[in-house]
DNA sequence: TAAACTAATTATAACGATTATAAAATAGTA
DNA sequence: TACTATTTTATAATCGTTATAATTAGTTTA
């Protein structure tokens, strides 16, 4: 399964002619291993010990590199680190404001809203961003805890 | 109409117990007047003419004062600077991706979408974020020119 | 397979937005 | 008017990210 995101991955940056360095490979590998949303520096700690010379700003380089051939997305958040999220069928985010846990969710279409405001406005809309914010079970639970 | 904005604004403020100083009233006005998403720098910059020594760290210590406040709404773009927006009623963004213009649009309620997302991950939901991205009309004719 | 060409990596320094700090100034109140 | 906590100012520091230039290494072609 994640096998055949990892190879998929691959054929798409040679087909785009971007070369396939051990980096990028341990880079894409790391995504979709573990489906988490890292930082560029969460990565380049969690690969320090197979490349004990890579250099901060070739995370950030293939990042950009794997962004721009569609493999991956940046989320960004103000001033804290963009993470990056790999990048499967639609999914939105919602995220713990306490502990920073982010989670995906799935929703239908949202294409709806994209034609009205393209109505509007007058844009021509591409794409769009939806992210939600709360608090997740473990911390609810937490705060229970505590009031009683 | 902007008078009234800035009325209800100061009586936030002093309401919470936060001083109204020269500055603070500037920036207020300033968001209010025009309606705009400014950075803090070009705040900052429309500004000091009226207060020539002020400080940036005073017109991003009181955005974050107006935001606690409730008064502003910041929006996070990655590297470049945050963008400020005068909370009035609720409205959506779209975002020309050729010219970083930003125009508001209505979209009625998606706490559908809220609370979807709470039934599926279980996370008490507070409030989503949602932005669109596209073309905007000026740029749209530019291009067509150009090709033609 | 080896040479050649080009792209990628590394190390480092730079950048820019934002924040921390400490001293000076000031708003609001008694 | 005087007091006191808050705010402003000026400056330096921080941190994520990117630019640069030299070195290294994929890929292509002979």
């Amino acid at each position: 399964m994640s096998e055949l995101h990892l190879t998929e991955a691959l054929d798409t940056l040679k087909q785009a002619g971007i070369r396939i360095t051990p980096q990028r490979h341990a880079i894409l590998e790391y995504m979709i291993q573990f489906m988490s949303h890292p930082t560029a520096d969460e990565i380049y700690k969690a690969l320090e010990d197979k490349f004990p010379n890579m250099s901060v700003a070739t995370v950030y380089n293939n990042l950009r590199v794997f962004k721009d051939a569609g493999l991956i997305k940046e989320l960004n958040y103000g001033d804290a680190s963009s993470r990056f999220d790999f990048v499967t069928h639609d999914h939105y985010h919602i995220m713990c404001e306490d502990c920073g846990k982010i989670v995906d969710f799935q929703y239908p279409g949202l294409d709806e809203i994209e034609h009205c405001a393209s109505q509007v406005t007058g844009f021509q809309v591409n794409s769009h961003r939806l992210e939600l914010y709360g608090t997740c079970p473990a911390c609810l639970a937490a705060k229970q805890k505590v009031s009683s």
